[in-house]
DNA sequence: ATGATACTCGAACGCCTGTTCTGTGTCAAG
DNA sequence: CTTGACACAGAACAGGCGTTCGAGTATCAT
């Protein structure tokens, strides 16, 4: 039958003392008493504080140590503490096929498999990512950009590129994707590997050339080859 | 008894100190309480305890929430909570001088000045990183092995590599230091470029060839040429 | 020697804190 | 109406915990 009690999901006081810990966490760097959760909760008496608590850590919402001072924590706190942020894992850049762009509206239907974990103290610039995508490097056809099989590039969206940014292009005349230092000059557009032995390559003006993004940052995993 | 004087610096009590808090924090989700500090660093009183808990304060090793219960804390944790770890940045690597490798005594020596944070859902295998160390790139002479100018490496200490390792390697015949992929044939080593338009080049086995550390990881910020 | 400094110990004080127990009121089902 | 699950309050208990104090010991410069 119907029970107009909260007997689904979470209550008004659930949210509050979720809300409060999280704050309480960023705020101090340590977690709440249970006497304190009650007073900024409203709550009288330390049992109901308990009481809640208990119910929060069935749902899975904390986690408690049980007979520890401020033994209490968020099993997934809204920012990841660590001073890193998120970056999603679009898909994979490979010679012959487009690029996937993100869409604007997916902030948060990302998962933890597919992104990228940035720590801040690495980003250049203070591209404080919030508009950044990574994509996987598939195939050795990046290789004259200093990027290979495997490597992970971060790119910032964008439609055009000034002198000497990294970029990743579409040449659809091509049909190929690929990354490159990018030059406009008088008449065409001097595409630079980032190998020095390497020559560039010149597109026409008229020739079609899709800057899909710049590229920030490369990481590699070295691990393969065993 | 003997009791050493330490008027400068770290005594073995303090390090003795950050380590369990640090390993306690990373085991539990919280800080250790004074007792349990005492218990494991074999401190029999807790004023004791209290009073060292003062000097790392006072050196900013550590953080206290005074009448807090658990309130201590490490200001630069080896791991700052969030599934990140540090690593040390050790130098520069370029050709033409050898690289500095880290000695094992130096664990809490470094600042967050002169460190790299890895997200760990970005390290290969089970490298859980606690002999870690990094490597800035000077010069375009790794060029060969897409690693440019720049360029940070993380790389792993060791004296033998397998077959198809990247390693970073000092050859004194050359003078010089450099990444490649390593290779043992016959009666000599291969040293591969990463970048296969390139020729390998072949050291023979008399030939002094020191192995430096095997590369895990490449991370390359793009924001230059503005 | 002597005092200063650095270090160690043990104990006690008193608040902090998680836990538990009893009791009250509400509301829907039987 | 009775019953029982649910939400809440208050109090009390027992141990956890940071803090403080008094006292003792070793090392060193004066």
């Amino acid at each position: 039958m119907m029970m107009v009690r909260k007997s689904k999901g979470l209550g008004e006081r659930h949210q509050k003392i979720i809300e409060f810990i999280d704050g309480y966490q960023r705020k101090f760097k340590h977690s709440p008493s249970i006497r304190e959760i009650g007073e900024h909760c409203d709550i009288s008496s330390t049992s109901v504080v308990n009481y809640y608590l208990d119910q929060l850590e069935k749902s899975g919402h904390i986690e408690r140590d049980r007979k520890i001072s401020r033994g209490v924590r968020l099993t997934s706190p809204a920012m990841p503490v660590g001073d890193m942020f998120r970056v999603p894992m679009m898909g994979v850049i490979q010679a012959g096929e487009p690029i996937p762009v993100p869409s604007n509206t997916d902030f948060n239907s990302f998962t933890p498999e597919d992104s990228v974990e940035i720590a801040t103290s690495l980003m250049p610039t203070k591209e404080k990512g919030k508009e950044l995508f990574a994509l996987k490097v598939q195939g050795e056809s990046m290789i004259d950009a200093m990027v290979n099989d495997g490597d992970i590039v971060i790119l910032k969206p964008t439609q055009d590129a000034r002198n000497g940014d990294m970029v990743a292009v579409w040449l659809s005349d091509r049909n190929e994707t690929t990354l490159k230092f990018f030059f406009k000059e008088k008449d065409k557009y001097r595409l630079q590997p980032a190998n020095p032995t390497m020559k560039p390559i010149y597109i026409d003006k008229n020739e079609s050339l899709e800057i899909k993004g710049k590229v920030v940052m490369v990481i590699r995993k070295v691990e393969r080859y065993n």
